[in-house]
DNA sequence: ACAATGTGGTTTGTATACAAACAAAAAACG
DNA sequence: CGTTTTTTGTTTGTATACAAACCACATTGT
């Protein structure tokens, strides 16, 4: 009676989500270059929400501090975003889209759907918004 | 008519992929501390495969050559695992499982499938292996 | 006002991830 | 047999990802 549970690598979740995420991205990386995947999740939640500090910018976009402060930094260096020190809260650095980071964002946007769209491709529609509503309830 | 589509960055399916994943590799470094999740998986094939070449087992465990060089070290460092070069083919460098390595992959098999369960606790049984159905078909 | 606590940001160290360029060796081919 | 192609592995450079330690500044509670 030694626990003989074959583990099935290919079945455990963790594996699964790892090789979708890298066919997910390999797809946005072929369709959308300039941009990393990580990159333009930054400019969306700046399109959307307008100014944020960095540290919040991370919070909106799931990533910690020291990796959204990579990602800015990155921005920052293409010109895609500007980041102002803030004269209220001496500590906060406060992240803009330039002109440009919003013309990319704008330009782009359709091809970023279109990503999602050839990610799930070889779902149904039905099964497309099953899978995002109970990925979204593992979040 | 200036295409108006809302991008929903929540609802996009990588960014759900990556948030669920980032969900799981934290309750798999919780519950298994020692190795990574990526590690774990190279120890799983070698557990099911046998000795395998180190580029093969980054196949098997999708991840590329650089990458699998890099676990591969640092399982070599841990004494997890032996990489030997092959008398035959003299560019192979031949992976296996060490003694301790079998050990620290059999006592741990269980709770790597407490760690899936964990992860996939907010579903259903149903609605698990629908999720993972789901997932297999976007590889 | 002051001390305790919390927050914003940076830095360092480690671990994936992958493109690209490379060297050595094996396999395929005419 | 010798040339071409492939395969195996390494290295470098860039980009996430996160823990942990740290400093500066802000907020809170007394």
């Amino acid at each position: 009676m030694t626990g003989n549970s074959p583990y099935r690598l290919d079945e455990q979740i963790g594996y699964l989500l790892r090789r979708v995420n890298q066919r997910h991205l390999s797809i946005f990386a072929a369709s959308i270059p300039g941009v990393t995947a990580m990159q333009f999740a930054a400019l969306a939640r700046l399109a959307e929400l307008g100014a944020l500090s960095q540290n919040q910018l991370g919070r909106e976009t799931s990533m910690d501090a020291a990796t959204i402060k990579g990602v800015v930094d990155r921005l920052v260096r293409q010109g895609l975003v500007v980041a102002v020190p803030d004269s209220e809260d001496r500590r906060r650095l406060t992240v803009t889209l330039s002109d440009s980071g919003r013309t990319l964002f704008e330009a782009t946007t359709a091809t970023a759907l279109k990503v999602s769209e050839r990610t799930l491709a070889p779902l149904s529609a039905r099964e497309r918004s099953r899978l995002v509503a109970l990925l979204l309830r593992l979040t």
